[in-house]
DNA sequence: CCACGTTCTTGACGTCGTGTCAAATATGGG
DNA sequence: CCCATATTTGACACGACGTCAAGAACGTGG
């Protein structure tokens, strides 16, 4: 058995950061390999195809993100819970520079295509795993919201449409990026599922 | 001056039936040329470059869609025409088997990449016009509704809203491909709109 | 302590896609 | 009728993906 001569883990964060600023079909795998110091070869032998990296970059991604959503949704009134996590969720597809956008969409346009060839179907998966997770997130905080009389409506409807929205800021930062706007929307969004949107005018 | 010998609309047709099906990534332009008949070189001769030849082939498309929403936002009540604007959205994207997802997110999220290399620009900017389009006429239909009583919040505000939902649902469809699920999410979405969300439970 | 198998590494190869170029070709205006 | 102009065509260079066989490094068992 002969070791391997490099991180592991430190391939993984230097190909994500490459698939997220410039896209999975628009990362080549001589780039990854330069960036990290590794022959391309060993990067077939050890992940199989650039798909397979990109899904495990992806995988130690989603988990991190699901940690921190996790975290900003457990503090303090359904309101202040519900600001946290849109603007967690906007500040994450804006941060670097320039912003390099939602991860998750992005990969989901870019690879989640019809024509499914294969590994396609596991990336999909991956990604409709992670806003499965993360709606069950948003429901959970909006069902304890309802036992505590912060919100009305029903939690599973409304965690779709909210989980609906953040897709939509998501794609519209790529066509707009204009911060400030998104973040209207998302407190509209806010005042409308907890059925204040009418009363507060704008 | 020699004349083209191939048809210039069909090579468009036959260019954005791809692309919608594969993506502007997954579509090589030899596809094309076959499909079309046409020489590759001639397509370098008359577009410039593949990226060029999406542009004019969506720039088609988007009229066209423009045109079939304005008339689905102009028949009947508020509640119709939303209801006939969220379906013709939905059914847009479910259309082909398999499903081929809406080609302005699909585009937008693969051409209006963040390291902006030229071309890329002209997209972005041609797919935020479709957007701000269809976002300009979701408001004057609520502008409209807010004059007949149907409606009393912000027009400009709940339109962008609604836009964002639709993009969401692009997302969700390439996720989940779940039709039903859609049409929920967006009879939802117009009963939060027009305030009657939690009156009628789900 | 050393040989051997197992795994990793390395570089070469085949294929495909993009974009460019020059030569060949077809047209219509002067 | 001829020539400027635009289109077609095939060849080319380049880069990317994925495969493969040969070489290198390790540790395990004799």
């Amino acid at each position: 058995m002969r070791p391997r001569e490099f991180d592991h883990d430190n391939v993984l964060r230097v190909a994500f950061d490459q698939f997220w600023r410039k896209g999975v079909r628009g990362t080549s795998l001589s780039d990854i390999a330069r960036d990290a110091g590794v022959q391309r070869g060993s990067l077939y032998n050890a992940f199989g195809s650039k798909e397979a990296l990109f899904l495990e970059a992806y995988e130690r991604y989603a988990g991190d993100y699901l940690l921190a959503l996790q975290k900003a949704l457990s503090a303090g009134s359904l309101r202040k819970r519900l600001t946290a996590f849109f603007d967690l969720t906007i500040t994450n597809f804006r941060s670097g520079s320039p912003p390099r956008g939602c991860p998750t969409t992005r990969g989901l346009m870019e690879l989640g295509a019809a024509e499914g060839e294969g590994l396609d179907e596991d990336a999909r998966k991956a990604f409709a795993s992670l806003v499965s997770r993360i709606t069950a997130l948003v429901q959970d905080a909006l069902s304890a919201g309802a036992e505590r009389g912060e919100f009305g409506g029903n939690p599973a409807a409304a965690a779709l449409h909210i989980i609906t929205v953040t897709r939509g800021l998501a794609v519209l930062e790529r066509a707009f990026g204009d911060e400030p706007q998104l973040r209207k929307i998302a407190a509209h969004t806010i005042d409308l599922v907890l059925g204040r949107a009418r009363v507060n005018g704008q």
